[in-house]
RNA sequence: CGGGGUAUAGCGCAGUCCGGUUAGCGCAUCUGGUUUGGGACCAGAGGGCCGCAAGUUCGAAUCUUGCUACCCCGACCA
């Protein structure tokens, strides 16, 4: 079976490549760095977009929308935040095209030149902090808790799909406070929504913490983080949450009245979720017979396959088929019955364990006469034949037990993978033959980060909440240190 | 932007060194038939500006020059 995809163990990023294309997520473009999504990678993404967008109006966030261009004056606001994105930026210049003169084409009409430069957004703090000066003015227009679904653009010199593209879907939650606190606890509590998605409906355990100076966000005071362990190793941040201070409301010169009749800065925060999560959702728990979805978020959660001779059978089969189907989307459940006569019954299993459906089921005559049906689970690639009568219960029971199945497995995989280290020796060792996760100590200096990371690749990708106060010496300078924090190499 | 590579049917490739009938092969597609409990088989068919442009030549996928696009490795990054 493995002759139809790149073996993950010979190749991964291979494999992942192979995966992301035979599964028909997504393709590449004719535009350089941006790719097609196409229909069943939507579907994960909208499914993936109808939770997230429930958790944040289930806490008390609302959608709005802001323009993709954004004034160049308005970028240079804030000086790092422009440091951080300028190296990046598409950039319309002109407004206009005209036939060439010689008549070989079309041109962009010179005469057409914008008096003030566009960005595309790669973010928009900069265009919501603008228009929120006009929202603010009073305490009592505080918390402000707006979300946006969008695309922005950042032009990345190597691109891959899902991973990191030229023009990416993702939300941006951009919210305003009347205090540090209320702001810290906002960009806090998002990250719990972000790990609580990605642990419970993706399957994927994360690791929550705080990112050092260096690999937080352009124009934060903190950047919170998630991140998970890929089956390579190698970490990815899931989404980042961040606590922006005043620097924006400073920048765009956001003030208002507070209760004590003073004039203050509005405090910040913003974070978001990007299509990435499709690739690690892929990239976490995929096999080398194609994907496997956690069955919270897969498109197509049971499918049916009928095996049959000649017209008479597939009818008889069919009439079971549907009643089943009918019964188990009563039960909530996302059910597609493959009666296609142009392919076989084999090539339909191996089809839907490509694409990663949780739960399969085939019908043929003999479970007709018998009364049965034969369910096959795609995380542990399992078959087993069970009675129809209760089938509904067994089947709502297993999507459960699947879904826990998955995440354990993964979490099973990180802790494997997950290396308590004190000796460079051994540091390097773990990161350049094993990968994984490696908690160790560090001076907490950037010039020291930097230096591991030219010499390892590996860089600091957290300081995990939840890492105890210990005293211990940094793996390379051995200089003191009070906690350990998480280095990997990563996407 | 540096270093390396590739461009031939929808996809993957051979042919290019050493120019010569009608440019092949596998997969996919279409037609007909037999099949259907783990990626079926037989027979037939369609599909090409050989990346673009110029040059050399009786003759160019093949040689020369220029251009363009894409891929890989680095620096940048969710």
């Amino acid at each position: 079976m493995a002759r139809f995809l790149t073996n993950r163990e010979e190749n991964y990023s291979q494999w992942y490549n192979d995966l992301v294309i035979k599964a028909d997520l997504a393709e590449n473009s004719a535009v350089r760095g941006c790719m097609v999504i196409k229909p069943y990678g939507y579907a994960i993404w909208e499914k993936m977009q109808a939770e997230l967008d429930r958790m944040f109006k289930a806490t008390g966030h609302v959608n709005a929308y802001f323009p993709l261009f954004i004034p160049k004056s308005f970028f240079s606001r804030e000086a790092a935040h422009v440091e951080g994105f300028a190296k990046e930026c598409a950039v319309v210049t002109h407004y206009r095209l005209k036939h060439s003169p010689d008549g070989s084409g079309i041109i962009v009409d010179p005469d057409a030149r914008l008096e003030e430069e566009l960005i595309v957004r790669p973010t928009s703090e900069t265009i919501i902090w603008s228009t929120y000066k006009d929202w603010i003015q009073s305490y009592r227009d505080l918390p402000l808790l707006i979300n946006q679904w969008a695309n922005v653009v950042r032009w990345e010199m190597r691109t891959r799909l899902f991973l990191r593209t030229t023009e990416f879907l993702w939300q941006e939650g951009h919210t305003a406070h009347a205090t540090m606190e209320e702001a810290k606890e906002e960009a806090l509590r998002m990250l719990g929504v972000y790990s609580d998605f990605v642990e419970n409906f993706m399957g994927v355990p994360v690791v929550r913490g705080v990112k050092t100076e260096s690999e937080k966000f352009a124009g934060a005071i903190d950047t919170y983080t998630i991140e998970a362990l890929m089956q390579d190793g190698k970490a990815l941040q899931g989404g980042t949450s961040h606590f922006l201070g005043q620097n924006f409301a400073k920048a765009f010169d956001v003030k208002f009245t507070n209760r004590e009749g003073k004039l203050d800065y509005v405090w910040a925060t913003s974070w978001g979720v990007t299509t990435r999560l499709i690739g690690a959702l892929v990239m976490a728990h995929a096999d080398n017979n194609g994907l496997v979805l956690p069955p919270k978020l897969a498109p197509i959660q049971v499918v049916i396959v009928p095996i049959y001779k000649g017209n008479e059978q597939l009818d008889a089969i069919s009439a079971i088929a549907l009643e089943l189907k009918a019964g188990l989307e009563k039960a909530g459940l996302t059910v597609k019955y493959d009666d296609r006569d142009t392919q076989k019954p084999g090539f339909k299993f191996a089809e839907y364990e490509l694409k990663g459906v949780p739960v399969r089921l085939a019908i043929g005559p003999r479970d007709a006469e018998e009364g049965t049906v034969e369910v096959a689970r795609r995380d542990t690639l399992t078959k087993e034949t069970i009675a129809r009568a209760g089938i509904v219960e067994h089947i709502t029971a297993l999507m459960d037990e699947i879904q826990h199945n998955i995440y354990r497995k993964a979490l099973a995989f990180r802790e494997q993978n997950t290396y308590s280290c004190d000796t460079w020796e051994e540091f390097c060792d773990i990161i350049e033959n094993r990968g994984g996760f490696v908690m160790a100590h560090w001076d907490g200096t950037p010039e020291t980060e930097e230096q591991i990371k030219n010499l390892t690749k590996a860089t600091v990708r957290a300081l995990p909440f939840d890492n105890p106060d210990e005293e211990g010496r940094c793996i390379l300078t051995g200089k003191p240190s009070h906690r350990r924090v998480l280095f990997a190499r990563a996407y």
